[in-house]
DNA sequence: TAGGCCATCTGGTCCT
DNA sequence: AGGACCAGATGGCCTA
């Protein structure tokens, strides 16, 4: 059960998951500490104030009795000093171990936010929202899954925004591509639609002038497949394409943000390299890399080819899925 | 400034 | 006994 030697000192004070937990509790250390993490610091001053009160406490304790007489010195004193000390020192290998364990939480957490469809290294969902997009993503795939049909994707988007924040929704929305006033959840988590359809958004590119669709490169997942529309949709939101560039008139990816990429008529949103996906899921569906990154799981359904370009190149590695086909074609007509 | 989010500490409980 | 897990408390940071 024993996850941390915490009979190595160096161990007890470097927690896994990158907490700067301090070597010691000198002022030189903790100064250095509260410049560079001022909550861990406080903390860490808490703990080397407690040791002070601690030691005026058993000096105290070895001066004088209740009654401020001379103190009996013996054994059984001394058997409690250690006692304190030994329940001290658990307490503080609990601590650590507690936060080592949130951090593997954390850790869990951030690799679940890169693979729900909404992921922003800048603009990072919260603990509960990544959750609950998550159990979202998965019912609405799930639902997809199950129907063994073209999706309807107004329903997976409304399936995904379910119960979301606001802010969460506008997010996902501009993930997405989709104008959050077209998209809006009421006070009961329903959400609601107006306006346009959320396909012609979905389908939109701004700044890009692609006569080639997304997902299609020639070799690419549907021969039959016609190109996707290109809308000059602009709406409320367009976090990807900040800077166009001016030469190719192709958009420009914020590195720090997840560009849009169609999937099977579904949008699929990615991403840096999730390190644990690729090696066992078949379904790996999504892996796209950012521009100069190479790319998606070795297992994906997909995989770039390296002349591509991000995000549309993308290249169906077996015909695994029976639908993808008449997905795509349906969508782009 | 209030509220949301987060990291950490802490004590309790359960389990091995 | 000791580790894992959990939830409450606390304080810091950030944003509307």
């Amino acid at each position: 059960m024993l996850t941390l030697p915490f009979d190595e000192p160096h161990m007890i004070c470097e927690p896994r998951f990158g907490a700067n937990y301090p070597r010691d509790s000198s002022p030189e250390s903790l100064e250095q500490e509260q410049r560079h993490n001022p909550d861990r610091a406080s903390s860490v001053m808490r703990e080397a104030e407690d040791d002070i009160s601690d030691r005026e406490d058993d000096d105290r304790d070895d001066d004088q009795d209740e009654d401020g007489l001379p103190k009996k010195r013996g054994p059984r004193k001394k058997k409690g000093k250690e006692q304190m000390d030994r329940s001290k020192l658990r307490r503080q290998e609990a601590n650590a171990r507690e936060r080592s364990r949130m951090h593997g939480l954390n850790a869990a957490l951030e690799s679940l936010r890169r693979v729900v469809p909404c992921y922003s290294k800048t603009q990072k969902l919260s603990k509960i929202e990544t959750l609950r997009l998550a159990k979202n993503y998965i019912w609405a795939l799930s639902e997809t899954l199950s129907a063994g049909k073209r999706p309807d994707l107004l329903a997976f988007v409304q399936t995904l925004c379910k119960g979301l924040s606001q802010p969460t929704t506008n997010l996902v929305a501009g993930c997405l591509q989709l104008n959050a006033r077209n998209f809006l959840t009421d006070h009961n988590g329903e959400v609601m639609f107006s306006g346009r359809s959320p396909y012609d958004a979905m389908y939109s590119y701004p700044g890009s002038d692609m006569n080639t669709p997304p997902g299609h490169s020639g070799s690419g997942l549907d021969s039959s497949a016609k190109p996707f529309r290109h809308y000059s949709y602009s709406g409320a939101y367009e976090p990807y394409y900040e800077n166009p560039s001016p030469e190719s008139g192709s958009p420009h990816f914020d590195s720090q943000l997840s560009p849009p990429m169609n999937f099977n008529g579904i949008f699929s949103l990615k991403h840096d390299d999730p390190p644990d996906y690729g090696k066992s899921s078949h379904y790996g569906m999504r892996y796209c890399s950012a521009p100069g990154r190479t790319a998606l799981a070795h297992n994906s359904m997909y995989r770039v080819s390296p002349e591509a370009r991000f995000p549309y190149d993308l290249h169906v590695r077996s015909q695994s899925f029976q639908a993808q086909g008449e997905v795509n074609g349906s969508y782009h007509n």
